[in-house]
DNA sequence: TTAATGATGGGCT
DNA sequence: GCCCATCATTAAA
């Protein structure tokens, strides 16, 4: 398991190229000796110069995270009820990072579905478990606990797969400036958010 | 089917 | 005070 976990040198290379490569990789979390999983379906990047990045306007209490060093998970807090979860990239002092915007559930699915706490009922209900950023938040439990960690190592980590996916880009989402860039990257199935 | 709305609180231009 | 890298629910059509 540890023999095929992403490590820095992944991380370091230009941020466009590891959030299309990040497509078709496995998130894996274990806590209590559960396992976690599903494959990322749908990214977008954040680069430094970017007005909708929010390192843009330099560094804060908040997104000093995305400032160190790559590798590192960088989550906060919106919309006074959800948790964003990114991957940092570049070497300190750049900050730039990779948002994971939907996964498509593998391990653990019983759990993902307790953490999300659903009332109604949905037609697509595996489906619905995490395609969106503060979805599959839920479904993993990630919150402000693991800002900063380092993903490279130990329970919350991602892992190589050999794939062939293929990987459209699109408009990013949620933002109001940059957005003609094409710097959303999905693999078009049921598992994003939205396509186009 | 799509559109509108309320929830809810940290960050900050 | 206003803005948010959102989501679930309700209303409209």
């Amino acid at each position: 398991m540890e023999n095929n976990v992403l490590l820095r040198e992944f991380y370091l290379q230009p941020t466009l190229k590891v959030a299309k490569e990040l497509v078709g990789k496995t998130l894996y979390r274990k806590i209590n000796d559960r396992v976690l999983s599903g494959k990322i379906v749908e990214t977008e990047a954040y680069l430094k110069n970017d007005p909708a990045c929010h390192a843009s306007r330099g560094m804060t209490e908040r997104n000093k995270v995305m400032f160190g060093e790559a590798g590192r998970a960088y989550v906060y807090f919106t919309y006074g009820m959800h948790h964003c979860f990114n991957i940092v990239t570049q070497k300190e002092g750049v900050a730039e990072a990779v948002l994971i915007r939907a996964v498509e559930p593998i391990e653990g699915i019983e759990i993902m579905r307790r953490n999300r706490k659903l009332r109604t009922t949905n037609h697509k209900p595996l489906t619905n478990l995490t395609n969106g950023p503060a979805k599959l938040c839920q479904a993993f439990g990630i919150d402000k606990k693991l800002n900063g960690v380092d993903m490279t190592k130990g329970d919350f980590v991602i892992l190589d797969s050999k794939n062939n996916e293929t990987v459209k880009k699109a408009t990013r989402i949620g933002i109001t400036e940059y957005t003609d860039k094409l710097w959303r990257f999905h693999n078009n199935s049921e598992f994003v958010s939205r396509i186009s």
